[in-house]
DNA sequence: TAAATCTGTAACAATAAACAGAACAGTTAT
DNA sequence: ATAACTGTTCTGTTTATTGTTACAGATTTA
């Protein structure tokens, strides 16, 4: 799995430390110690599913679209999972097997139960709340 | 992320309805449709974590450790999961930041509490009730 | 309007992870 | 002894992720 996740929370968390103010990509990165244009595309997924905005031009930057205590910790993991969160293998498995074809049905049904378990643990946490815990 | 929960899921399964009987690594990887020595890397894994037992030698191959009903998927997500499910950054966050100093700690707090509750859910699911939803 | 400072994005390179496959020693049944 | 397996190592290939450069466009300030 990727740190996407992971890099979203490092940025959100920066950006609910900062309070109103515009903060550069660039400060952004050397916070989280990567490429100042990773973070713009992290910015840019995050801006697409309307946790933060952004301002171009000189004084430009981004910030919370919302108070975060109104951004949930797993309205982060949706906007940053992609594909089944437990894994899928990239082969496809055998369709003459009765077990091989029925297999990514029920790992389908399997997935989506512990998802929902997962986001609803993630949902009892917003970004304000995760942000208090720095000193 | 990788697949190998889905392919122990889709092995031992396979294993679930053998019955008792030793089933090769070549007939589970026709299967799971990939090489049968990724498969035996698999069943090493699930082997060292009790879940299969094999045998060498003609007429060898592996069977389940255990009743079906005794195998929590829970428990194959335990023996296949490897770091942070959530994914982690690979680079190491600025320490002179107050917030890159301290994020990883916070972050692996909120992985911990996210994957107890998962593994709750998945250890309601046990590989027999898993595998009786095959036709 | 010109310069400075940002974002947005594309294109490509570099790195890391996952997977495939060959080879072969060791084990067991017949 | 032979055949049919597992267990493991090694190496190559493919795929995913991350890093970097480059540059157009936006906005403020002078």
């Amino acid at each position: 799995m990727n740190g996407r996740f992971a890099i979203s929370m490092h940025i959100l968390t920066l950006l609910a430390k900062a309070n109103g103010e515009w903060v550069t990509s660039d400060f952004l990165a050397s916070s989280v110690n990567i490429n100042p244009v990773l973070v713009r595309k992290e910015l840019s997924n995050l801006r697409n599913k309307g946790l933060v905005i952004s301002r171009e031009g000189k004084n430009g930057g981004s910030m919370l679209a919302k108070p975060a205590s109104q951004i949930r910790v797993s309205d982060v993991f949706l906007a940053t999972r992609q594909g089944a969160f437990l894994g899928t293998s990239r082969n496809i498995p055998n369709p003459d097997c009765p077990v091989g074809k029925q297999i990514n049905k029920h790992l389908d049904t399997l997935y989506e139960e512990a998802e929902n378990a997962l986001i609803q643990q993630l949902g009892d946490s917003t970004l304000d709340s995760f942000s208090r815990r720095f000193d």
